[in-house]
DNA sequence: ATAGTAATTTAGGCTTACCTAATTTTATTT
DNA sequence: AAATAAAATTAGGTAAGCCTAAATTACTAT
């Protein structure tokens, strides 16, 4: 029905959307899928005849409601396989994206409905995106970028903006991991950097670049 | 580096040469991937260019080594999804084996370690069919067909020569599954059908074409 | 041994998903 | 507002993996 290269195709839309708010440029879906510029200009008409998206020449892309549904799917069948690799098979949390990129597009809604309650329906995965249910409804979150946050402000780590191995790896190293108390202590003015007391115990001092892209929420 | 295409064609070449013992035919490769012979010639003659097969004009084809390591692995893979899809994730084994064909083509070598020792390193797949190991080598087998047993013969049900669903379903229906004692009581000689009495309790009647397909062992 | 049949190969085409180069449209500067 | 730069599209092409129809080769039966 769906092809792997539709099935990119919506899914690197439905991310650029997430991201920019906006309709997504011809440009912006060669960077991210690899592909030249014109080859994207070509694809987007033929999925935009199927109604999966609308395409607006020299404008860009949107999702349709079907588009968006697919897109979601993918998502949720990616982030429940990270949960699989992280909980069951001991990956760590920086070695997954690769592989959860050939799984997600496995078909079979037994299998994944199976998957999910092996796992005991998880809510978020390792990097504590939430995951739609099978109908493609997310849960409510309230987090936010540490970055946001006032000195004497505490909370819990559960998310992360950014999904690069060297940022995953930098936390991983630095002993952070979600679900970490955070406590700031103060926040430099100069840089905005963030003196901050992790699970009530060590202090630590995070660049502003870190603290954009942790995600906390309320305890 | 292998396309799914060459996978699925090495896969079913392998399957072939391993049910008939002699080189494998063009019109059998397309019976067996249902594909037209003559896509059949044409594909052949690339994937020998690649050396991963040997082919004989008008003759048919056989594995190389390398072509066989690669089949072996994707075999390896198919079986180890199946067991994962069984014991981890509650499906029957008449429902696996669709969705461990997608499965298997998943590319990573640490997955596959690691789904093993998620197992336990199994032997064999819900079917009894041995997995080999890593390295390509399969544990030895004694199973034969329960139709080439004697009269007061006694095994343990191991393996299936049959994968058909309706095969399955009728063995699972008939209370029939692997680790099952059979003990021959009778043998019909007029239609070859076997009386057997199963785990030391239960007497059945079997036909020859079911006997034929239940492959035993020595307990 | 040869006619007839079955299996295989060749020739020519199609679709998907990509490409480069050239052109057109849109946005930015001055 | 014109000139320039950047983004998008059009035109023409390619490789992979399939197809049908026609031609060839191999097998079988008398």
């Amino acid at each position: 029905m769906t092809s792997l290269a539709e099935e990119n195709y919506l899914k690197a839309i439905y991310k650029l959307h997430e991201k920019t708010g906006t309709i997504v440029s011809t440009s912006a879906l060669a960077d991210s899928l690899r592909v030249s510029a014109a080859s994207i200009t070509d694809f987007v008409k033929k999925i935009a005849l199927k109604k999966l998206i609308t395409y607006e020449k020299s404008k860009g892309v949107k999702l349709t409601e079907k588009g968006r549904q697919i897109a979601i799917n993918i998502i949720r069948k990616h982030r429940l396989w990270e949960v699989w690799l992280v909980t069951k098979l001991e990956f760590k949390w920086d070695e997954v994206h690769e592989i959860a990129e050939q799984l997600e597009h496995v078909v079979s809604d037994e299998l994944i409905e199976q998957l999910d309650k092996h796992l005991g329906y998880p809510k978020a995965d390792p990097h504590g995106d939430l995951i739609p249910d099978a109908k493609g409804q997310f849960a409510k979150s309230n987090s936010k970028p540490l970055l946001n946050c006032n000195a004497g402000y505490k909370g819990k780590l559960i998310g992360v903006a950014e999904h690069s191995n060297s940022f995953l790896q930098y936390l991983t190293k630095s002993n952070l991991k979600l679900g970490d108390e955070i406590a700031v202590v103060a926040i430099e003015d100069y840089d905005k950097s963030f003196e901050v007391k992790i699970n009530n115990k060590d202090i630590k001092l995070l660049s502003k670049e870190v603290v954009k892209n942790l995600l906390v929420a309320e305890i």
